[in-house]
DNA sequence: CGACTAGCATCGCTCCGGAA
DNA sequence: TTCCGGAGCGATGCTAGTCG
């Protein structure tokens, strides 16, 4: 399983830059309020709490109206399996979660009516299905090991569906919280748009892997065929290549490049004999996420700078405040 | 000889239409 | 909103043929 530690998702700009740009800002006040700590009143703290509330909440409501899913990379290549439905209802799930705070609630309602829309699913579907989801889901388990941990859990600890009132209840556990809030680095983040229609059980996970090191600037991703299939808990399935590339491979491929804001081909690599040993994709951003980007970072220039000029006129005043500077 | 490809059959999940 | 039955499609396993 390859696990990098050196990403940090605030660090660089995509299509949901708007959120990292917001978390750069907050970044910025918490800096400045630590460095100017010794000639900031108290009056000027609590006006910069106060702003740093307000940006937090800006930035939560953006990021439910956008439904943004958080999740460590640990979470993105550790090892389970879920169905389609079962996939829409963690991930709808995730994002109606506040990951950046270290504390929330575990449980969480959804409407039938809501997810039905999401998903493009019909309500007769639903009520079909829903039960027997959710009892799958129940027993589903994941799990994450590297060099230092083997960690198994499950996903949810509790069920509710209520017919009546036409929505269903999920409580994550306590052990796939740690994945999925608090997370201060070594994480990734897309929007719901991007794969709510996905047809394919596999796309998700391997958008997600991809979506990982789109935040690294590579733009290729090798991985073991081992590794993949370890990842999706298909370890004794898809016994020959042929149909693990046609069933997998490209049907997610095909899934990411129709729907997301992921461009990707792979090709074969080979080991010694003519057995294919791994996988290399390469990806790319597509045009509108450059464009954004673009925009995203001039924003930014513009707004540090107007930021420096600020803090340096600032200080300069609190300086000669306090006859320092004549 | 080993790996890949193609075709076929079976099973299960998802989708669809209709009724209560 | 809920349930039922059937159709369609994907996942999977098996076999035979091809290729280097």
């Amino acid at each position: 399983m390859i696990i990098d530690n050196s990403n940090n998702a605030f660090d660089l700009f995509d299509d949901d830059d708007d959120i990292d740009f917001d978390n750069e800002i907050i970044k910025e006040f918490d800096e400045a309020v630590a460095k100017n700590s010794v000639i900031t009143t108290s009056a000027e703290q609590t006006k910069n709490k106060k702003n740093n509330d307000v940006i937090r909440q800006v930035k939560t409501e953006e990021q439910q109206q956008k439904l943004l899913v958080y999740k460590s990379n640990y979470l993105v290549n550790a090892s389970y399996k879920l169905s389609l439905n079962e996939q829409r209802i963690i991930l709808l799930a995730i994002s109606k979660l506040d990951s950046r705070e270290e504390f929330c609630e575990r449980t969480i309602q959804i409407k039938s009516n809501e997810f039905c829309d999401r998903f493009k699913i019909k309500k007769s579907d639903f009520y079909n299905t829903i039960n027997l989801t959710l009892d799958s889901l129940f027993n589903r388990v994941v799990r994450i090991k590297n060099d230092e941990i083997k960690h198994e859990f499950r996903f949810i600890s509790s069920k509710k569906y209520y017919n009546n009132l036409s929505y269903f209840e999920i409580t994550f556990s306590n052990e796939i919280m740690n994945y999925l809030i608090d997370l201060k680095d070594n994480f990734s983040k897309y929007d719901l748009k991007h794969v709510v229609n996905f047809k394919n059980k596999h796309s998700v996970r391997i958008y997600e892997m991809l979506n990982e090191f789109k935040y690294k600037n590579i733009k290729k991703r090798v991985i073991k065929i081992e590794e993949l299939k370890e990842c999706l808990d298909l370890k004794n399935e898809y016994l020959r290549f042929n149909s693990f590339r046609e069933s997998v491979i490209d049907k997610a491929v095909n899934e990411i490049n129709k729907y997301t804001n992921i461009s990707v081909r792979y090709n074969k690599i080979y080991n010694s004999s003519k057995y294919v040993e791994a996988i290399e994709f390469i990806f790319n951003f597509k045009y509108s996420d450059v464009e954004n980007k673009a925009k995203i970072n001039t924003d930014k220039k513009f707004y540090n700078k107007r930021k420096m000029e600020e803090k340096n006129s600032d200080i300069k005043a609190k300086k000669i405040g306090m006859g320092l500077v004549l």
